[in-house]
RNA sequence: GCCCCCGUAGCUCAGGGGAUAGAGCAUCGGUUUCCUAAACCGAGGGUCGCAGGUUCGAAUCCUGCCGGGGGCACCA
């Protein structure tokens, strides 16, 4: 069996399910199910604001009222709202004139300064610095940063990662494994309940060619001193062995492969002897991708594999036939879709189930076990042919209530935009990348240290315990943000130096603003709690103070959008703003040395909850955090 | 053959009805008696694949074409 993520050619895929009626093209969402609108999330307030202005005067007052962008360039304001074009038609008058009357009706007066009416009918808000400072102090006083949880939570299954075992993990493995990873815990930061589930190719013919590599090339004495290494061993010698006898004939029977068919198929029929070594294999097997999940920072709370499902695959063909949505054919037993689309397996004719089958049967129990409203599958596009006749055959089935969505990801290239390969040709296995992204961070590390030592500057000299912990939270950061900061949907051209940039865009820069903004605490001894329990209410009077301010409380309404549409990459863009934002403050507002204490410790306020903001993020995406690097 | 996806700056990518299309890298120029220079500031660079259409408004929606990729019973 292929894993399902495995590296691949390309493309992406639209949303296949809508989790919001959209009523006018390109409007944002009025609300998320299940996400309360309240607390500092500017996007909702404006359109709630809106809203209740148009209610009475046009009809659909949610639908326009939602309307509200952030504005592209702040000469415009902070937002603007776009609904009275499209409503001067409706109402047959002059789109400035329906502005007018919307203005009139807003009630924003301590929240926004006079709203501007400007162009063809744009109404811009720029929020009220009083009114910010007061949102930032109450941000400060929250755990949550001013990110509301859920009103009504969602039970959702989250599929992820799912790698064969039996094989070493590649980095075709790696997107959905930490898409996946950032998903459970924005929607569990969210308030929502989320089981993951890693359901692992653990049934298949990779595992017949370990039971035919250990028949016939073990060695005993490397299987008791480190059975992980043998395995990974023993399937690399197999499958070398298969790939040779490939090239003289491509047709023709492989014999090698034709064993290993057989240890599967004997495997699948109960061959007391290959089930045997199957449960040796499988601790084994888990063992090394657990290693790996460890390193990653990645948790499941079950791992139900193939094998699971086994036992309930007969019974699943039977149910579908004895409510006529599957029928017999061609000694097969399929499902059929449209009349020109081919239909989908789920018993072949020599008896064997599909991976159809167990998926269906998989949506049955987790359905039945858990009663989800959702479950996701963080699976490379290619195979959102699979999922719509998986959906579509469950819906049939009789599980229509639960939402079931595939959250597609492009594929991994490499430079040549083919799917990635070694120079041998062979997937590249992800713990040698990871070890690579750690190295590169060591010597980033060691090359920045120089330079600042040939600059005269103090260096913070690290032990070589928290060197090799920095190297580790740098490199694996890197790699994850990536591919994190990437559209999901898009190809991702795989490279080496890009991944391990420390500049622009990367986990990196954000680490690093979150590391300088902890210098100005411990240089000057003050402590975080006070700014945490009774923060003080900050003063917004320089452009830099009101800009990091504003972007501070847009960190809620990115949530949820990331949240809507399963995109981390919304978290990643908004900490890039953040920390550039960031920057800019850093540069221009001085806080140890500002004019007045007061001064100070607004600024103290505002380095803080950056610092909370950045680090929340990141930990969002599964990204940690160092203190000094 | 049928179905799906993609084409935006030299490169890698955001943006997917709204104001003058953005960022990083790369290139060029500048910044350190100052809270970490793994930083910051500035400059150049685009016919948003092409052609029609819808719209007050299109990179964005529709149609066609060109180029690239993927998927399409007995692998998963």
């Amino acid at each position: 069996m292929l894993p399902r993520s495995c590296p691949a050619l390309p493309r992406r895929e639209r949303r296949q399910q809508t989790l919001h009626s959209a009523a006018l093209p390109g409007m944002m969402p009025l609300s998320f199910p299940g996400v309360q609108r309240t607390g500092m999330n500017l996007l909702s307030l404006l359109q709630e604001k809106l809203t209740a202005a148009l209610t009475g005067l046009v009809p659909h007052p949610e639908t326009y009222g939602a309307l509200v962008r952030p504005t592209q360039d702040e000469r415009h304001g902070d937002y603007q709202a776009n609904a009275a074009m499209p409503l001067a038609k409706v109402l047959g008058q002059k789109p400035l004139d329906v502005a007018r009357r919307i203005v009139e009706r807003l009630a924003l007066d301590d929240v926004v300064e006079p709203p501007a009416i400007a162009g063809p009918g744009f109404i811009n808000f720029r929020f009220r610095s009083d009114w910010l400072a007061r949102q930032l102090q109450a941000a400060a006083a929250d755990d949550r940063l001013g990110v509301s949880s859920t009103a009504r939570p969602r039970t959702v299954v989250i599929d992820f990662s799912s790698p064969n075992v039996a094989k070493p993990m590649h980095v075709g493995h790696l997107r959905s494994t930490i898409i996946g990873d950032s998903l459970t815990r924005l929607l569990r930061f969210l308030g929502h309940r989320v089981i993951t589930d890693n359901h692992l190719g653990d049934w298949g013919t990779q595992f017949g060619m370990l039971l035919y590599g250990y028949k016939h090339y073990r060695n005993e004495e490397a299987l008791r001193t480190d059975p992980v290494r043998e395995m990974a061993r023993l399937y690399v010698k197999v499958r070398q062995e298969i790939a040779a006898g490939e090239d003289e004939a491509e047709e023709a029977a492989n014999p090698v492969a034709e064993a290993c068919r057989q240890e599967t198929a004997k495997l699948h029929a109960g061959d007391e002897e290959n089930v045997r070594l199957w449960r040796l294999f499988m601790p084994w097997c888990l063992a090394d991708i657990e290693r790996i999940y460890r390193r990653l920072d990645v948790r499941f709370d079950h791992t139900l594999g193939e094998s699971f499902y086994h036992p309930m695959l007969a019974d699943v063909v039977q149910s579908l036939l004895d409510r006529g949505i599957a029928q017999k054919s061609e000694g097969a037993v399929v499902v059929w879709f449209g009349a020109n689309e081919p239909p989908a397996l789920i018993r072949k004719k020599d008896g064997a189930f599909t991976y159809m089958t167990t998926d269906l049967a998989t949506i049955r129990y987790r359905v039945e076990t858990w009663k989800p409203d959702a479950i996701l599958y963080v699976v490379d596009f290619r195979q959102s042919l699979h999922f719509k006749n998986l959906f579509d055959t469950a819906r049939r089935w009789g599980y229509d209530q639960v939402e079931l969505v595939h959250v597609s990801f492009g594929s991994v290239l490499g430079p040549d935009r083919r799917p990635i390969k070694t120079r041998e040709g062979g997937a590249i296995e992800l713990e040698q990348l990871l070890d690579e992204a750690v190295a590169r961070a060591e010597q980033q590390y060691e090359r920045t240290r120089e330079e600042r030592l040939a600059r005269g500057e103090e260096v913070p000299e690290l032990g070589a315990d928290e060197r090799r912990q920095v190297a580790e939270t740098v490199g694996l950061g890197a790699v994850k943000y990536a591919d994190l900061s990437q559209n999901r949907e898009s190809d991702y051209v795989f490279n080496w130096d890009k991944m391990l940039a420390m500049d622009g865009n990367t986990a990196t820069y954000m680490q690093y603003a979150y590391v300088r903004n902890r210098g100005i605490f411990r240089k000057s001894g003050a402590a975080v709690e006070p700014f945490r329990t009774e923060p003080p209410e900050p003063t917004l009077t320089h452009p830099a103070e009101r800009a990091l301010a504003l972007q501070l409380l847009r960190f809620s309404e990115t949530l949820q959008a990331a949240a809507i549409e399963y995109r981390p990459h919304l978290i990643c863009g908004y900490l890039w703003e953040l920390a550039k934002s960031y920057s800019v403050f850093f540069q221009n507002c001085p806080v140890l040395r500002a004019e007045t204490s007061v001064l100070t410790r607004s600024r103290l306020l505002l380095c803080d909850l950056t610092a909370r903001t950045i680090q929340r993020g990141l930990d969002l995406l599964g990204i940690r955090t160092v203190e000094r690097m």
